[in-house]
DNA sequence: ACTTCCCGCCAGTCC
DNA sequence: GGACTGGCGGGAAGT
């Protein structure tokens, strides 16, 4: 329990728990007697509607919802997540966490178990989700077997144009199969070999699933940043319509809510471009203030409690001299892509083999989590660097199709955002 | 005006 | 058939 509420203090109208929204700001004190924010009030109207004091969409994000979330199971007996509990707990409804629950299922912190039960892993089970995400990434690069369900050969096939309705969208296609191979295999009874179709192309667009596939993005790009939009390109592939593309980087939004509130990622700007974008931190912890493991100080921040984001759009770092350096970022980024985009097309265009970097099952940079504050920053540098290397002496290869699809829609991706970019900074 | 993202409808799944 | 899940996008808060 952190005691200080979350400083943003946007009004001091009100104490403590008295809303839904409040209660989801306010950490929750204690667990046992959760003091369920009068009426459980929670969604819909109830906070909404009776209440003197101005709404302020900033006390329910979800990033914040996320924070309390794990304030209130992060912890040593907890073994068990009833929703309905945490619903009740935190004073929101159900749905919301859903949300939150689907991310963290996603990078470890917790596995589904059966319909409304989870089990609490903690931050502990995040290196190793992390890790297995990499690997993952880097086999089905590699195109090594990736234990495909036949149904993802055939689907495959599929069309890969994504607008709207269709089934199929190959690209997220193979990947959610994968992906949703240890999500999901995990906590769910294995059957429903023949009832795919349906739950695949919902699967296929889940939360969790995206939310695997934009971690991806930083595990296998060297790029330090990405800004939502890029990712909901990458994600999408191009030629998507403008609605889905909306879509997609809305639920990037949420998802990188709670991603930041995880530590995982941090909101930046691009200084110049003044365009929002995240980097990777990697360093899944529980945000809070005032107590103990407190990494990657804020540096220059004078912000006693840095929200996620959303709370704090102040949140403008002025790290020039470190990290940052957008300048420096964006040849690194144009760097990045120019290669990336090219191993893609060697391989894409004539599918040939050669020697590439086994990435998990190599030490090289396959070993970096658990670490002190400190050597976080340089272990990450150094774990970039690895990736730029990684990236150049890739040669992955593409037995599915499925994969060609995903890498053909990453490579256009970045292909058109690397002319782009080279282009604006050649004028 | 544009960005961010909460909210809850409602369709799909599960039991 | 009711409960659980969660995609989705409208639209309002925030910048």
């Amino acid at each position: 329990m952190d005691a200080a509420a979350p400083a943003p203090a946007p009004g001091p109208s009100f104490s403590g728990a008295e809303s839904s929204a409040a209660a989801a700001q306010q950490p929750p004190v204690d667990p046992q007697e959760h003091v369920p924010v009068q009426g459980a009030g929670s969604g819909s109207g109830v906070a909404r509607g009776c209440h003197h004091h101005a709404y302020s969409r900033k006390q329910k994000s979800l990033g914040l919802l996320c924070s309390n979330f794990v304030a209130l199971y992060d912890r040593e007996d907890v073994e068990v997540i009833g929703l309905d509990d945490a619903a009740k707990r935190l004073g929101v409804e159900r749905r919301r966490i859903y949300d939150i629950v689907n991310v963290l299922e996603s990078v470890g912190i917790l596995v589904r178990r059966a319909k409304n039960r989870y089990t609490w892993l903690g931050f502990g089970g995040v290196p190793a989700a992390l890790k297995e995400l990499k690997e993952r990434a880097l086999r089905e690069m590699s195109g090594s077997p990736v234990l495909l369900p036949m149904e993802d050969s055939s689907t495959a096939n599929l069309s890969d144009d994504e607008d709207d309705e269709k089934l199929g969208d190959a690209d997220e296609d193979a990947e959610s199969e994968k992906l949703s191979q240890s999500v999901d295999n995990t906590s769910d009874k294995p059957d429903a070999p023949s009832c795919r179709l349906r739950s695949d192309h919902r699967k296929e667009k889940s939360l969790g699933l995206l939310t695997q596939n934009f971690v991806k993005l930083f595990l296998t790009m060297e790029v330090e940043t990405i800004s939502l939009d890029e990712g909901a390109k990458l994600l999408l592939g191009e030629g998507h319509a403008e609605s889905n593309m909306r879509t997609k980087v809305r639920r990037l939004y949420d998802i990188a809510n709670v991603l930041s509130s995880l530590n995982l990622i941090e909101k930046t700007q691009q200084t110049d471009t003044r365009k929002p974008a995240f980097r990777w931190l990697g360093q899944a912890k529980r945000k809070q203030e005032n107590n103990v493991m407190v990494a990657l100080p804020p540096s220059s921040k004078a912000m006693p409690n840095k929200r996620a984001f959303g709370t704090d759009l102040t949140n403008i770092d002025n790290k020039r001299g470190k990290l940052d350096s957008t300048a420096e970022n964006k040849v690194k980024l144009m760097q990045g892509a120019g290669n990336i985009v090219k191993t893609f097309e060697r391989q894409l265009g004539q599918g040939k083999r050669s020697d590439f970097v086994y990435g998990p099952f190599h030490p090289a940079s396959a070993k970096k989590q658990e670490t002190d504050d400190q050597t976080v920053k340089q272990q990450e540098r150094k774990t970039i660097q690895d990736w730029e290397n990684l990236a150049v002496s890739f040669r992955p290869q593409y037995q599915n199709q499925a994969l060609n699809d995903l890498f053909g829609h990453y490579v256009e991706a970045w292909k058109s955002w690397y002319l782009d970019l080279t282009r604006e900074t050649r004028s």
